[in-house]
DNA sequence: TCTTGAGCTGGAGTGCGCTCCAGCCCGTAA
DNA sequence: TTACGGGCTGGAGCGCACTCCAGCTCAAGA
């Protein structure tokens, strides 16, 4: 696959995925003849995990390190899977922040219909 | 309140503090004798909830397009409104994205846990 | 009186995560 | 055969959200 078909694929831009490679987050994929990049299918996969360790809250170094470890194979399932653990509490967290600045959007849009509601009134009892 | 005071109190940093207030997210506060920022008790709430904005991934834009609005007070009722109602479908975005990454996180972890006892199992046939 | 420390200002610097650019090579279609 | 489009490299630049710094003033305690 193209590097101008992985782009459409995943989403990201060409520049970015040149960037992933150089910084370790997608590996070095085979050039064909001219030197060109010739990325196996199944790195889609793998970029949309990464996007997905991104959107919530991974930081750019944990994922070049989870990337570094998963080349390594099966040596490091322990390590992979406490990294994994880690980011899982990071979620929780979120979750519960997320879900209480939920509730107080939910309060205050209530407020303000309120408050607008009673400006209304006024202006009505002015006229 | 002096503004390590409110430093402790809100932990933003004494610069992080003065930059808020240069950038129109903090109103400028009364000064004492010699010129040094006195801020009033509410502003802690204010703080908080910038910080729940903040932490919920409202960008720098927004929350100063909200701080200028409040700044002018009823007139800006419904405007005030919409902005959070806007950001409350983000944060209906981010928690849908956030549980479905942990559901993610959950299935790799127990397909890690697999892997390493397979791993274990395997070393024990060797011995 | 002197020293210390908190606060002040304007402006430069930082780290993250890309994004853009110049100048090059190469394969395909007209 | 030449023009064009896509891809290549190394390196500079960018936007965000702070963070740090030099050099100053001022108040209060020893």
């Amino acid at each position: 696959m193209k590097i101008s078909t992985l782009s459409e694929a995943t989403g990201l831009s060409i520049d970015t995925l040149r960037f992933y490679e150089k910084i370790g987050l997608i590996d070095p994929p085979p050039r064909d003849d001219a030197g060109r990049r010739d990325y196996p299918e199944d790195v889609i996969g793998w970029i949309g995990f990464l996007g997905q360790l991104n959107a919530t809250g991974m930081p750019q170094s944990e994922r070049i390190r989870y990337a570094k470890l998963r080349r390594r194979g099966a040596e490091t399932y322990t390590e992979r899977r406490e990294l994994l653990e880690a980011h899982r509490e990071v979620i929780r967290e979120r979750l519960a922040l997320l879900q209480d600045t939920m509730a107080l959007m939910d309060r205050k849009v209530e407020i303000y219909r309120d408050l607008e509601s009673n400006a209304l009134i006024a202006q009505e009892n002015e006229e």
